[in-house]
DNA sequence: GTCTATATCGGGATAGAC
DNA sequence: GTCTATCCCGATATAGAC
C-alpha cells in the first residue's frame, strides 16, 4: 500500500510520533520501527536526530509559504496597487493552513498539529530554522495588512496577528486541547465548518475596537521608591 | 536570600526547566542540580518524575481556579440572575491568568507558559489529570456565557472560547513565539498593555457576526464513489 | 544501501550509611 | 531527611559484514 521509499518512510512515521509525543520523547527505535526500516537508516539518511526533525518540518513549511507568497502575489497583482480586503488576507494565510490541516490523509493535519506546538516552544536548534523559513512570508502579509487596515496602528496589528496564530493553533490542535476542557468531545470533524468559524472569530478580533491603552512611561515602569 | 525548603525549591526549579526544556528533555539532574538539592530528593518527597510534574501544576492551578470561581460567584451573586456582560464573564476567567503570567518575580509567567503549553499537547499522564482540575471551571464559565449571550449557539461558544485560550496562550508565550515571527521583538513587557490588546481583541472575536455554515450532513460527508 | 552488533553515554530509580 | 554509590535500562550513534 505504501510504495514509498525508506527516506519516505521515516520522515511520515517521525512527523506522526513527534506529533503525538514530542521530539524528546520520540525514540529512534520507535521511529524505526514504525516505518520498518533499520534502525541505522535514520543516522544513514539524515546524519542525526536532530536533521531528521528539520527535514521533517522543511518539507512541508517550504511549501506552504510558498503557496500563501504565490496567492498573495496573486491577489495583489489582481488588486493592482489598491490595498485588500483583511478577509481576503487572512484567507490565503490562515486558509492555506487550515487547507494543510484538513489533509487527513496525507499527514497535512499531523504536521500542522506539530508546528503549532513547536512553534510556542521552538527547541533551541529549530527556532534559527523556523525563523528563517518564515522571514519573508510574515514580512510579506504583515505590509499587506497594515495596508488594509489604514486606522489600526502596526503594532497593534502585529499583536492581532499573533493572536490570530494561537486561535488557529488552537483550533488545528482541537482534539487534543478541547478534550481536557470539554467533558464530551464537540464535532471537530469538520474542516470546513472550523474554518468558517476561525474566520468569523478572526475577523471580528482584527477588526475589533482598539484597547484604550494609557500613554505609556518613557521607560521605567515602576517608580523608584524614593518620591 | 532563598530562604525556602527543599521541596519547594525543587518545584520551582522544575517549573522553570519544564518551561524552558518540556518535561522530558529535563533530567532530575537538572533539577536537582539547579535546586542546590541531592539527586535522591526528588524521589524521597515526590516519589517519581511523574509525580512531581502534576505536583508543578497542581499546586499553582487550584488556586488558580478557585480565584476565578470566586470572583463568577460573586460577581453573579451581584447581578442577582440577571445576565452578565460578556466582557465582565471574560475578564474574570481570563484576567485571573494574565494576573498570573505577570508576575514574574514568584514564577507565575514562567508557569502561565508551561501550562499554555501543555494544554496543547498533555501527555498521557497529565491529560486526565488536567481535565479533572479544570473541570468545574469550564463548566461554570461556559454555562454564564451561554447565558450572557442568547443569540449565539452554545457549541459556537465553545469554540469561540477554545480559539480566545489560544490567543492567551500565544499571548502569553509572547517572547517564545514572536520572536519567531519578528525579527524585532516588539515591547512583550508590559502586562497592562498585553491585557488590554487581549481582551479587545476577544471580545470582538466572541461578538463577531456569525459564520454561515453550511447545513451539515447527517454523517457521510463523502459520497460513496458508486454514484 | 541495508543489516547486526556494539560502543558510549546519560537517564530514572534505589539501597543503605549517616 | 539527606547523602553516596550503584543498578539497570534505553538512548544515540557507529563499525563493519553483507
Amino acid at each position: 500500500m505504501t510504495e514509498i521509499d525508506t527516506r519516505g518512510r521515516i520522515l511520515d512515521a517521525a512527523e506522526l510520533l513527534f506529533t503525538e509525543q514530542g521530539f524528546e520523547a520520540t525514540t529512534l527505535r520507535q521511529i524505526t520501527g514504525a516505518a520498518a526500516v533499520n534502525l541505522a537508516a535514520v543516522n544513514y539518511h539524515f546524519g542525526s536526530k536532530e536533521a531528521l526533525v528539520r527535514e521533517v518540518f522543511r518539507r512541508r513549511l517550504t511549501w506552504l509559504n510558498q503557496q500563501r507568497l504565490q496567492e498573495l502575489e496573486r491577489l495583489e497583482a489582481e488588486a493592482g496597487g489598491a490595498p485588500l480586503k483583511p478577509s481576503r488576507i487572512l484567507e490565503v494565510f490562515f486558509g492555506a493552513a487550515l487547507k494543510m490541516a484538513a489533509d487527513t490523509e496525507g499527514g497535512g493535519r499531523t504536521f500542522m498539529r506539530l508546528l503549532g506546538r513547536t512553534y510556542t516552544k521552538p527547541s533551541e536548534f529549530v527556532r534559527g530554522f523556523l525563523a528563517e523559513e518564515y522571514a519573508a512570508v510574515i514580512e510579506r502579509f504583515k505590509a499587506a495588512l497594515i495596508k488594509s487596515l489604514p486606522g489600526v496602528p502596526a503594532e497593534e496589528i502585529f499583536w492581532r496577528f499573533h493572536f490570530m496564530l494561537g486561535a488557529m493553533s488552537y483550533a488545528i490542535s482541537g482534539a487534543d486541547a478541547l478534550h481536557v476542557v470539554a467533558p464530551d468531545a464537540i464535532d471537530d470533524g469538520d474542516p470546513e465548518a472550523l474554518h468558517a468559524r476561525l474566520m468569523s472569530f478572526m475577523l471580528g478580533g482584527l477588526r475589533a475596537p482598539l484597547p484604550a491603552l494609557r500613554a505609556k512611561p518613557a521607560k521605567p515602569p515602576r517608580v523608584s521608591k524614593a518620591a
